[in-house]
DNA sequence: TCAGATACGACAGCCATGTTGACATATTCC
DNA sequence: GGAATATGTCAACATGGCTGTCGTATCTGA
C-alpha cells in the first residue's frame, strides 16, 4: 500500500523535551471521528432491517459476549442509567433476543442470556464489522492488528483499562462460559 | 510499556489462505467502542461548561478548521441534514462563536467563520483531545502515530478517503487559509 | 427475627440530536 | 424571464440519553 504523508507529526517530535503549548493533532482527532463514524455505520444499516437502534446493538453485544451479566454489570459497562437501558431492554426481551433467568444465588439479580436469534443476530453484526477490519489489516503491514489493539487499549481511560483487558483475556481464553 | 497479548490474532493469519466463516474479531469492536467513548468523553465534559454538545463541537471544530466553510460543505462533511444543522448552528452565531458572510462571488452562499471566542473555544477542545493522544504516543514505541494514522485511515470508507486525505493534506500546508 | 441494605422495575417528564416533508426566499445561470 | 441553486423555516416525529421518585422482592447482619 502506498504510505500517505499527512500533515505534522506530533508536537512531541518536533522539538524533543519541548513542552509548551504543543499543537493540535488536528489530523488524528478528525481520523477518528471519521473512522468512528463509518465503523458503526454498517451495523446501523443491518440493524435497520430489524427496526433496533445503537443501544439495542451494545445491550445485545456484551449479553451475547458475557453470557449471564447482571444487569448492574451492563449498566456499568455502558455507563448509563437503569432508567436508559430499560426501554431498550424491554424490546430485547420482548422480541426475543435476549432473555432472563433469577440469580441461582442471589434471586434478586436478573441474569441476561442471549437467545438462539439473539446469538445469531449479534453474530451477524459482529461480523460485519470484522469485515470491515479484515479489510484493514489485508491492506496494512503485518504487525499492524497488533499496534492497533495497542493504541485503542492506549486510548483508554487507565481506570477502565485493566478491567477491559481482563475481560477481553477473560473471554478468549475461557469460551465454556458461552455455556452458562 | 508491557505488552499485553489479548485474545486472538485476525483468523487470517491464524490459517493464511482460508476465508471460510472467520471468527468475529471481538476484541477489537470492543476496544473501539471504549477508545471512542473515553475519546469524546473529554470534549463532553468541557463543553457543559458553555451548555453546548457534540453536535456544537462538529460544527464549531470543522469552520475553524475551514474557515469560508459553505453550508452544503459543511452538511456533507456531517453527513446530517440542514434542519439538524440549524438549531445547533443557529446557537453558535447568537452567542458569538461563528459568523457568517456572504459568499463573495455567489451572494445565495453564506460563508462560516469561527470569531475569536470561536477560536478560543475550538483551540481549547482540541489540545484537550490532543493530550490524551500525546499520552498515548508517549506510551507508544516510536512509529506508532504514523500506524495510528494509516489504521484509522483504512477504517474510512473508500469514496471518503481521498477526500479526508486530501483535505487534511491542504489543511497542514496552507495555512493562510486561515485568515481567509 | 427484624431492620436496613441491595437489586431491580416502573412511571413521569425532560433534553439533545437526529430525521422527513413541505414551503419560502434570494440569487444566479441560461 | 424561467429554472436551478443555496439556504432558511415550520412542523412533526424517533431515538437515546437524563433526573427524580416510588415500589417490591430479597438478602444480610446484629
Amino acid at each position: 500500500m502506498e504510505s500517505i504523508q499527512l500533515g505534522d507529526a506530533p508536537a512531541s517530535k518536533r522539538s524533543p523535551g519541548e513542552e509548551l503549548d504543543p499543537a493540535p493533532m488536528y489530523d488524528i482527532i478528525e481520523l477518528l471521528f471519521f473512522a468512528y463514524r463509518d465503523f458503526v455505520g454498517d451495523a446501523d444499516r443491518l440493524l435497520q432491517n430489524y427496526k433496533f437502534g445503537r443501544a439495542h446493538h451494545r445491550v445485545l453485544h456484551f449479553v451475547n459476549r458475557q453470557p449471564g451479566l447482571k444487569i448492574a454489570e451492563i449498566l456499568a459497562i455502558l455507563q448509563i442509567t437503569k432508567q436508559s437501558l430499560g426501554r431498550v431492554l424491554r424490546e430485547l426481551l420482548e422480541s426475543g433476543y435476549i432473555e432472563v433467568r433469577p440469580g441461582p444465588v442471589d434471586r434478586r439479580q436478573r441474569l441476561l442470556f442471549p437467545t438462539g436469534k439473539g446469538r445469531r443476530l449479534a453474530l451477524d453484526l459482529a461480523r460485519l464489522q470484522s469485515k470491515r477490519f479484515a479489510r484493514v489489516f489485508e491492506a496494512l503491514p503485518p504487525g499492524a492488528y497488533d499496534q492497533a489493539i495497542q493504541f485503542l487499549l492506549e486510548m483508554i481511560d487507565p481506570q477502565e483499562r485493566d478491567e477491559i483487558a481482563e475481560r477481553l483475556r477473560l473471554n478468549s481464553l475461557s469460551p465454556e462460559r458461552q455455556r452458562a
